[in-house]
DNA sequence: TTGACATATCGGGAAATGTCGATATAATGA
DNA sequence: TCATTATATCGACATTTCCCGATATGTCAA
């Protein structure tokens, strides 16, 4: 487990597109639809779903992952072709502490 | 009482300085020194003594403060020459139930 | 009023971010 | 092996943010 950065994560947070994708994943079942066979709660949502649904492109869209990857904020897991993108609820729990403690 | 945005809230936290004066401001008393009657933590902690912890000029640590204060998360008054500026505790913890509930 | 001080605002150059299209890489199936 | 599909990365340009120095504004004291 590396630490988290308060900085990196507020930074991640801080953009409409990469907001709007943690809010949605969330609750993935009711934003995406099935990917057969692939659970979207347990192993969570591709990253074409996504740019479908968020209006950029699929450069931007995967960015924006990496991004709020790097913050710890999301985790993939590669399966075949596809990437599947998963909140951490941890790391969302953390930050939220963490404005609440030492902030 | 303006609606808090959570992005400019989290733009306003995505800077090391800003991030900095906030947890100063946390407990004045433990990083500040007293003011000529005027009292740390009902009022607030004035520019000059803001300034003189940061490592940065007066310009810096006034746009400073008034992006903390655009997204909510402080509160100014001037008395006389002075600005003092403190937490806006409320804000604080919006934002954290904002986390926690609804991201 | 004038001078001195505290703070705010303006203008700017450098660095970071937003976002794209083009291309590279990875995995699959024919 | 090759074509196809899903994702990642690269290069670029426009916009925003960082942080400064210079200057304006506000307030008090003499």
């Amino acid at each position: 487990m590396k630490p988290i950065s308060p900085i990196d994560v507020f930074k991640a947070l801080s953009n409409e597109a990469r907001l709007q994708i943690l809010e949605w994943l969330k609750d993935p079942a009711a934003h995406f639809g099935p990917q057969g066979g692939v659970d979207l709660i347990e192993i969570g949502v591709c990253v074409s779903q996504i740019t479908a649904k968020l209006n950029m492109t699929q450069s931007t869209t995967s960015q924006y992952l990496s991004v709020l990857q790097r913050a710890g904020l999301v985790h993939a897991t590669r399966l075949g072709k596809w990437t599947y993108y998963k909140r951490d609820e941890t790391a969302l729990s953390q930050i939220a502490a963490y404005i609440q403690k030492d902030l």
